[in-house]
RNA sequence: GGGGGAUUUCCCGAGCGGCCAAAGGGGGCAGACUGUAAAUCUGUUGUCACUGACUUCGGUGGUCCGAAUCCACCAUCCCCCA
């Protein structure tokens, strides 16, 4: 099963990317986008618009209300689902977003096991985090997963819970899960083209013009509108989402509005910055980049780049 | 016109005679990440011939073995009284 992939920065081109090979190579839209699945938040994840949904089909998107909870495992599970439905309709599964973790675990050979997660365990060692300190708690993962222990910073509470999780869930050390993982192969034929600017003023300028045409659209009625439901008052998936949770101090009268956008530029650019070094890390990606001597490519020569790309690698080897 | 307070490295801000190239935060730069990821976390950030040297704390000149820290004058800003 072949599939291509469209990754790279936010506000970088990716949509209009894929919705243009989509068109040409006769494909169907996968969205990898850990926050376009929720509905009701549109403009601030700069969602494809009704418009551009209709001219090709798109998938991943609008599954879940703000206030559910989705995960990796779930885009997993669902997203497969779709990419065989693409093959038995005989359509190519154009994959586009910059949720990497979520493409990652897509893309390779599913090998972990079910029910990997236990809330009430992660809130107990929520408590052991604070209560007797981080380091406490990196010691107890050093005790039963020393090599997951020296990857993991013990400040990174988080992920030293997520660690001890795998390890209490599924009784196997999360190192072992990940050697088994890096042993198995890769679920799809898959091309992954990453899209790059050489010049990062260039792509920051540009997400500069999607957040000013953000707030043009309204934004800020969005959020309210997501206020209103809650969103933001558990901590959810959903509320993390860059383009809102920067809006709140604005909308509680403790900030202006231009303070509020240079917050949400800032925060995007972060999130393009780590996005860079995400998909810079995987060996897996054919660059395309966006400009050429310092001037940007038309679209038209950026599609047939693309275009071109896929044709000569049809695979990108090892996820 | 008189009195008081400020001026610190890209920004905010601590320092108030030696342990200060100067806390902390922000920003910049670099990085990690295997099913909670638009999250979380790490390193680095005056210059160089870099386990040492050199140039920085508004300016100039002093005091002192030694100053971002004390003194004098100058500049700029803020507050109070007129």
């Amino acid at each position: 099963m072949n599939v291509l992939a469209i990754v790279g920065p936010t506000g970088g081109g990716k949509s209009a990317l894929a919705l243009a090979l989509s068109r040409r190579l006769g494909g169907e839209i996968v969205s990898c986008d850990s926050m376009q699945v929720y509905r009701r938040m549109d403009i601030g994840t700069a969602k494809p618009t009704k418009e551009e949904q209709n001219t090709v089909p798109h998938h991943m998107i609008d599954l879940r209300d703000p206030t559910e909870p989705f995960s990796c495992a779930d885009y997993v599970t669902e997203a497969t689902q779709v990419i065989e439905d693409c093959r038995k309709r005989e359509r190519l599964p154009v994959i586009c977003g910059g949720t990497g973790l979520y493409l990652d675990a897509l893309l390779r050979r599913d090998d972990l096991p079910e029910n990997t997660t236990d809330d009430v365990l992660r809130e107990e060692l929520w408590q052991v985090a604070e209560t007797q300190g981080k380091d406490e708690l990196w010691q107890r993962l050093s005790q039963v997963d020393p090599v997951s222990a020296a990857k993991t910073h013990p400040n990174n509470v988080k992920r030293v819970i997520r660690a001890l999780e795998i390890y209490h869930t599924v009784g196997i050390p999360k190192s072992e899960l990940d050697r088994l993982s890096q042993e198995s192969g890769n679920r799809y034929e898959a091309c992954v083209i990453g899209l790059r600017y050489p010049d990062r003023e260039r792509l920051y300028r540009r997400i500069d013009e999607r957040v000013e045409k953000m707030f043009d659209m309204g934004l800020a009625e969005e959020t309210r509108q997501l206020m209103e439901e809650g969103v933001f008052l558990i901590n959810q998936t959903a509320a993390q989402a860059i383009g809102y949770k920067e809006l709140l101090p604005w909308l509680r009268g403790e900030e202006t509005l231009s303070e509020a956008k240079e917050r949400l530029k800032l925060a995007t650019r972060h999130y393009a910055k780590r996005q860079m070094t995400w998909f810079g890390a995987r060996p897996y990606v054919r660059w395309l980049d966006m400009t050429e001597n310092g001037k940007e490519k038309t679209f038209e020569e950026i599609v047939n780049n693309a275009a071109e790309l896929f044709q000569k690698n049809r695979i990108c080897g090892k996820i």
